[in-house]
DNA sequence: TTGAAAGCGCTACCAC
DNA sequence: GTGGTAGCGCTTTCAA
């Protein structure tokens, strides 16, 4: 802080960023000051202030969040992480959507991640979020159980799950009825005077994917159709391979009539399928999450439509209620789906 | 340290988060040494480090990288920010995957917002991710000019801009030839026999809905076609806007027997607007960015395709070559897009 | 191989 | 109103 020390003085001088103390120094003033100046606290002169600004604007100073996060006794970050599985896939993207605009409300950054499916990755970006001390976090889980976590939760992490419940602890969820949607899905086209159904699943590991399927069976059930084993494909990651298994079920047998694609990107491939075959018109669809421009489709895709704006605004009105020190009980928010009729599950059979 | 400080032995005791000093004072060595282990430095012996991880096992810590990168030297954070416009946009949505790629790679988290075109938001945002000392920036700019941004990019920040170029400061960018892309879009439409031609566009302050609109003109020009202001629809934000139009350019005239719709929710909402008015098929359409689907439209859909994958690569490379420490002059990448016929392009005037 | 002391940039607390 | 001192949780430096 001498005279002598022209860092403290020349803004040239100082080769890194410029800090408080360089700050304090170029106007005269003490550290606490700047402090006081810059996080707009009460109870400094105008003139000091001002001194106080200009020698800010003069060093290009910025705050350093991090050092005054660590020294806060509040030990908020103003950072929230969001692990969703695909954040190219419009359903992940617009949850992620919707969180950053509860979150900029809060005034809190989002730290998002894709999983990709990957159990090992979820563990290793939760670790990490946590390392980086996040206020709270969205999960939607890869991992079937999440044991791994119960120390964060005890210890007052703030974590709600989204499209899948938490298994082996207990948090916050907000999840769509998919019995239920994948029952409307099979009902609608039962009522459309089908009996041979096929359903397209992802991995029956994943627990959305296995209610899915479920729905089905039960809705089958209870209209009385024997469910054929040859008519459920599950194990379908990818649009292509959805595709490639509906060109199979109508080259191999056993044909169905109806297909109910239990994930948006499994539709959007039995739509190329259909039309590579000559079939759109012929065959009935009813696809599970909506998509943008499905309504465009030829036909118009049918579809469950989980309300995605709604959940992600949910999610995020929970995460910031539990930040803010809400300790209620875990909440597990369902919502209802609900069915589109648009054309492609209002066809006929044969 | 004293051993009558139960707060330093038991772990229940301890109320919030266990720190390298309850490690250290529960497995009896020194604070260094901790972090040693935990930093997998060498010179550490076997016992001793065992010792010390089942302290941090049993006390639950985990790091604390605010703390550790404060001290450290190299001044990284190990986060990076992405500020595009829309993250539920399928355009956004994908090179914000691409980026997140990339940065796992480099054990970096991305911290992502929208912009949403509101500038005052870019600057805030911006200014918060600098507070936040990110190690590196990709901007998809909402302003015009980017001069605000001088002195950090002078302070040795990487910044890359995606889609947009900068304006008023040098800098990395990664864009597409929009000029080129609108030409090779009218000059497919005028090649069909097309003469009068409409073009959809957004706001003509933002660069690159005046670069689409600029190729069309000179594409028309080329060709010898006289422009009619009437067909030149610009500050169409959303597909709805652009349905609304279409409707109307039909409904009042002049009515066009091809229509360039120069972002892909204007060429949406253009299909929809086609579709009501029954003439899906007697309207060309070509539209500026492809989706996923839009193959599948009725009928399919012609696109300039920006390849989203290979610019969202050649931005977290670019990216990460900078925090990395290369100094090279900034470097202006272009890539050409490339039009895809698939149908609605090629529909002949009436 | 291990540890003590200093300090990263900032805020809390208390004195003036 | 203003400033000094301690210390957030960690790494650095240097000594043992």
């Amino acid at each position: 802080m001498s005279p002598a020390d022209p860092r403290a003085v020349d803004p040239r001088a100082s080769v890194g960023r410029a800090t408080m103390r360089d700050v304090a120094a170029l106007s005269g003033v003490s550290l606490k000051t700047v402090s006081r100046v810059v996080n707009h606290e009460a109870g400094v002169s105008p003139e000091v202030r001002d001194r106080v600004t200009r020698a800010v604007a003069q060093l290009d100073y910025t705050h350093n969040v991090h050092a005054s996060n660590l020294r806060r006794t509040s030990g908020r970050t103003g950072t929230v992480g969001a692990l969703l599985q695909d954040l190219s896939n419009s359903f992940s993207a617009s949850l992620l959507r919707s969180i950053e605009d509860v979150a900029r409300d809060a005034s809190t950054a989002v730290l998002a991640g894709s999983l990709d499916e990957e159990a090992d990755r979820e563990r290793v970006l939760v670790k990490d979020l946590v390392s980086r001390r996040v206020d709270g976090l969205v999960l939607m889980p890869a991992t079937s159980r999440q044991e791994y976590l119960a120390g964060e939760l005890r210890a007052g992490l703030p974590v709600v799950f989204v499209d899948r419940t938490p298994h082996g602890v207990d948090a916050d969820s907000v999840t769509v009825d998919n019995l239920l949607g994948a029952r409307q899905a099979t009902q609608h086209l039962i009522g459309h005077g089908h009996r041979r159904i096929a359903v397209l699943s992802d991995l029956v590991e994943i627990e959305t994917a296995a209610q899915r399927v479920r729905g089905y069976r039960e809705a089958l059930a209870a209209a009385g159709i024997t469910s054929d084993p040859a008519l459920e494909r599950t194990g379908l990651r990818t649009a292509a391979s959805a595709e490639h298994e509906v060109r199979t079920l109508f080259r191999e047998g056993p044909a169905p009539t109806a297909i109910f694609a239990a994930r948006n990107d499994l539709a959007a491939g039995t739509a190329r399928a259909l039309r590579s075959l000559g079939l759109s018109h012929e065959v009935a669809v009813v696809g599970f999450d909506d998509f943008p421009l499905a309504d465009l489709l030829d036909p118009p895709l049918t579809v469950v439509r989980q309300n995605v704006t709604q959940i992600g605004a949910e999610v995020g009105r929970l995460l910031f209620s539990r930040i803010a020190g809400d300790t209620a009980p875990p909440r597990r928010v369902v919502i209802e789906p609900t069915l589109v009729p648009r054309g492609s599950g209002e066809i006929p059979p044969r």
